[in-house]
RNA sequence: GGUGGGGUAGCUCAGUUGGUUAGAGCGUGGGAUUCAUAACCCCAAGGUCGGGAGUUCAAUUCUCCCCCCCACCA
């Protein structure tokens, strides 16, 4: 498996940004990555390599790509008219000029829309047009030149691989279909800024497009290979293996994550150039497509300052507690609300009161009347048979709720598993047996121990963390943290009689009335 | 406005290829227990499955209309 993600850098946003923040525009990119990349690493996503689309790599990909589609006739240059700005000294894309607008009047209209009346506009038609950057009205339409990706030349080709990809989600399928529906249509690809990728022709800088570059939405998907190249020139690897189908990919399950509003960017508008450069890339097989996290049923802002970001977070409480709640509350068939009511409910019952407890009384218990060690003795019965078979099956609902990505599901069924540990130990009851028999506590106590081993194992992948630390306690080698495979043999026996183990501190501290209250004040709750 | 998704217990969500008593977690009430982070375990209450019409022996599940929420596109 190869896990790579990355930012995506260019475009208006990222110079706008930049400008507000008084900053070059690499300098504020830069910048950026490094709190991304941070974040990243606090959140434990286990990316093996976390790239930058502003890399070489993307600039070599997105211009040869450009090339090969131009030889394939799918590309045309076109003269257009588009707002100059003299004082500036450059041409005002979109969201670079405001003006007023020749529908409504409205004073303020942005190049691309009114936000008054809705109406979709040309920076050209503006009335009274001024720049966004220095508030000039020195301004002219001027004529300049734009790469258009023919599109409705890949239309039948792109519908034939949509039809046959039927293991995607309705919602990606459905968007798809639309956008097909209502026909593809010629897209510029290329922007008068100066912060991007230049537009080559020959492996030189085309004649006429010294002062362009590429659109964001083109070069972005491109990073996903030129991430893969940045991997391979950091490790050693070979990164066509991983993307060539001539070079050995035909085997690669290639898997996308993204929300809902990237989804036509990736199952129409990257195809389009991936099949039309003729190459034998790889094309995306399985798609997982969420929905959208909402702060109260609200959209998240930072101007408002409505919810809790990223950086935030950590600050306030470790990874795997927000881990585990945007996993198991994942937004996968609608937008999922966030609260903090709920999401400390949720600590509190699954993590600190199933799971977290259970390991606490178990090792504890061991810790204290069996010196910390697993005991030896005794014979299974039947309290033993039933939670062996209960784990067994539920094992195999969970690994199948992974494998279909079905996240709510997966975290549902690993807290049932937890909470049969729990209900084991309330009928097998090592404390009372203690009393009158110590081979029927011992055989509880390792079956307890061991429990909460497999247990760790399993929550891996939701709370990487503080499945190390019981783990670790629990003396588990690193090669025997593996998936199990349901009835394997010794699957209970992770942890053998006579091997010692620790109680690991106090896993997951529960979330206060406190906290929430002060952070409801803080990020704008309600 | 168009398209798609959603509207199921107080809350967050499953589910029903149409069929006897519609499920889970949380929350609430009661009980049991003391190994444990006043945790765990057991039991219970609680829903005319958004509204209306239709098809059917039978609809929460199919069809049509309407209302509300969300997103995308325009």
């Amino acid at each position: 498996m190869l896990f790579i993600c990355a930012t995506d850098e260019h475009g208006t946003p990222a110079e706008l940004a930049a400008a507000e923040a008084g900053q070059e525009v690499a300098a504020y990119c830069a910048q950026q990555f490094q709190i991304q990349k941070d974040a990243c690493d606090g959140f434990r996503l286990s990316f093996d390599h976390f790239g930058r689309s502003s890399n070489p790599p993307n600039h070599q990909l997105t211009q040869a790509f450009c090339e090969a589609l131009e030889k394939n006739g799918l590309i045309e240059e076109r003269v257009s008219k588009q707002i100059y700005s003299i004082d500036d000294k450059r041409f005002l894309p979109d969201r670079y000029v405001e003006g007023t607008c020749p529908v409504c009047g409205f004073e303020r209209a942005r190049g691309d829309q009114c936000d008054n009346c809705g109406s979709l506009l040309d920076p050209i038609q503006l009335k009274n047009p001024r720049s966004k950057i220095s508030g000039s009205t020195n301004v002219e339409p001027r004529d300049t030149a734009h790469l258009f990706l023919k599109q409705p030349l890949m239309q039948e080709r792109i519908r034939a691989w949509v039809d046959q990809s039927t293991e995607w989600p309705a919602l990606a399928r459905s968007i798809a279909y639309k956008w097909l529906d209502e026909g593809l249509i010629d897209r510029a690809i290329t922007r008068d800024l100066s912060w991007g990728i230049k537009v080559t022709q020959n492996g030189k800088i085309r004649p006429g497009f010294e002062n362009k570059v590429f659109y964001v939405w083109f070069d972005a998907p491109i990073e996903y290979i030129g991430a893969t190249v940045e991997w391979a020139q950091a490790t050693g690897g070979d990164w066509r293996r991983w993307w060539r189908t001539d070079a050995g990919a035909a085997d690669v399950t290639y898997i996308q994550f993204m929300g809902k509003d990237n989804v036509a960017f990736h199952t129409v508008s990257f195809p389009v150039t991936i099949m039309g450069s003729g190459e034998p890339w790889k094309l995306v097989d399985r798609l997982k497509a969420f929905n959208w996290v909402t702060w109260y049923g609200g959209k998240f802002s930072t101007s408002e300052k409505r919810g809790v970001f990223m950086d935030q977070a950590l600050e306030l409480l470790p990874s795997d507690y927000w881990r585990w709640y945007l996993m198991a509350n994942a937004p996968e068939s609608a937008d999922a609300a966030f609260t903090l009511e709920q999401f400390q409910q949720s600590i509190n019952a699954d993590l600190a009161n199933v799971f977290g407890n259970f390991v606490n009384r178990i090792t504890r218990f061991a810790a204290s009347k069996f010196d910390s060690a697993v005991p030896a003795g005794g014979t299974p019965g039947e309290h033993e048979a039933k939670l062996v078979q209960e784990f067994d099956e539920r094992l195999v609902a969970l690994t199948q709720h992974h494998e279909q990505m079905e996240f709510r599901k997966a975290a549902a069924e690993l807290r049932a598993i937890w909470v049969a540990g729990n209900e084991y130990l309330q009928r097998a009851a090592p404390w009372t047996a203690l009393k009158t028999d110590r081979d029927a506590a011992a055989v509880g106590v390792r079956m307890g121990l061991n429990a909460a081993a497999l247990f760790a194992v399993l929550a891996q992948p939701f709370i990487p963390d503080a499945a190390k630390a019981v783990l670790d306690a629990l003396g588990v080698a690193e090669e025997k943290r593996v998936w199990p495979a349901p009835g394997a043999r010794g699957l209970w026996e992770l942890l053998p009689a006579g091997h010692a183990i620790s109680a690991p501190d106090v896993l997951f501290k529960k979330v206060e009335d406190a906290d929430v209250e002060a952070w409801a004040e803080r990020f704008g709750a309600g």
